[in-house]
DNA sequence: ATTGCTATTGTACATCCGTTCAACAGGACG
DNA sequence: CGTCCTGTTGAACGGATGTACAATAGCAAT
């Protein structure tokens, strides 16, 4: 009996644990992006996932394990952006032009981040590992911050100023993206920059004439 | 008959509306505090109101309803320290002096914020409204921002620096409210001023070194 | 006292939530 | 062809959620 033409829905799908949990991550975050942690239940996860409902509780334990599982899935590309491959750490310059990256400025993810941010006053477990990504990020930022100290001759308080330069991206990218309309990416940058510059010199940036003129 | 002494539950009491209103307002502001946005549930605010479940929809209309109140509520305070009753627009050192309150650095209100831009997404009226709070945040920076650089005779572009320096003030706001142990609100006070200073010269901030100012 | 107004109460109801669980389907291996 | 094994399904359940609504209680005017 063939099936019919307009209809094909394959109910029954087998995907290796991995592969399957990898989907309900992927699928939580699509969630957790479009409509915050509100728009996290089993219901919506399972639909985006193309999944049924039991399934989260099958590879998860519980929503809240898949929920941890998202944590640690979002904080990826951020560690990830934290040292290149092989070529060692990155410089100040080129770790400031990763943060402003145009897709980091979305809607998208910054709901992903209020939720995430807002499970840490709950859960302890998550505030342990928001701790282990901070240090990393904040590590990485004071080594770079001394080289270019260095580099340009000046004496400066890495390890201080490495919180005050991470406060001041994230700041930035968290009004930008609350309401796109205050300012562009590149402008975000340039407005980071313009901070900077005077207490660490100009940084070897690429783009960096962007909005302030050509010259003096 | 006497009322039991152990039980005196008043279980009927009447307000005009614009104090009841209030009440939930404030209820609604603490649930929110205490759990997110998750915890703001009809249950939760009356049982913290002491009201019962008919009175947010018959004083607000709806959930939402009251979320917008709260959402109002919650920029009063910051609206009114954008500027002196009778004294005239604050400057630059007084601004920053008040943002780096310890009072603002609490679980309580990063929980609130959370939540609020969270919905920002969902409801665009929400949006309207952030917008007007930022657009006069950001004339009150602009002007003290112009003042302390024409004291200092120094140019700068007042206009982007004022967006600058508020997202540099709520960076550090954040990151200190999602992990209170980076550092203390005064170290957050230092750290906003090192990267001031080098634009707009020496702030006359009062309690640079966490002097609360001489006796009386 | 009586009446009218309105703030207030608590139940009712339909929906949605997270979790459990028995049954099922597709391979792998013999 | 038969038999495990395991990923998958979807119904079922108890509880929570937002709203509607009829009944109730205080208060002011008469």
């Amino acid at each position: 009996m063939s099936r019919p033409p307009g209809k094909a829905p394959p109910k029954f799908r087998r995907y290796s644990p991995e592969v399957r949990a990898q989907m309900l991550v992927e699928a939580g975050l699509r969630v957790l992006g479009r409509g915050g942690i509100t728009a996290f239940t089993i219901d919506n996860i399972c639909a985006e996932a193309a999944a049924s409902r039991g399934l989260i509780t099958h590879h998860f334990g519980s929503k809240d394990g898949l929920l941890a599982a998202v944590y640690r899935a979002a904080y990826r590309p951020v560690l990830d952006s934290l040292d290149d491959a092989g070529t060692g750490a990155p410089d100040l310059g080129e770790l400031i032009e990763r943060s402003f990256r145009p897709d980091n400025f979305t809607r998208e993810s910054l709901n992903i981040w209020l939720a995430l941010w807002g499970e840490i006053a709950v859960n302890p477990q998550l505030l342990t590992e928001h701790r282990k990504l901070y240090a990393a990020y904040r590590a990485t930022m004071e080594g770079a911050i001394r080289r270019a100290a260095q580099a340009a001759g000046r004496r400066v308080e890495a390890d201080r100023l490495a919180v005050t330069v991470i406060s001041l991206v994230d700041g930035l990218w968290l009004e930008q993206c609350i309401d796109p309309s205050v300012m562009t990416p590149a402008e975000a940058k340039a407005a980071c920059l313009a901070l900077i510059t005077p207490v660490l010199g100009p940084l070897g940036v690429a783009g960096e004439g962007n909005g302030t003129g050509p010259n003096s």
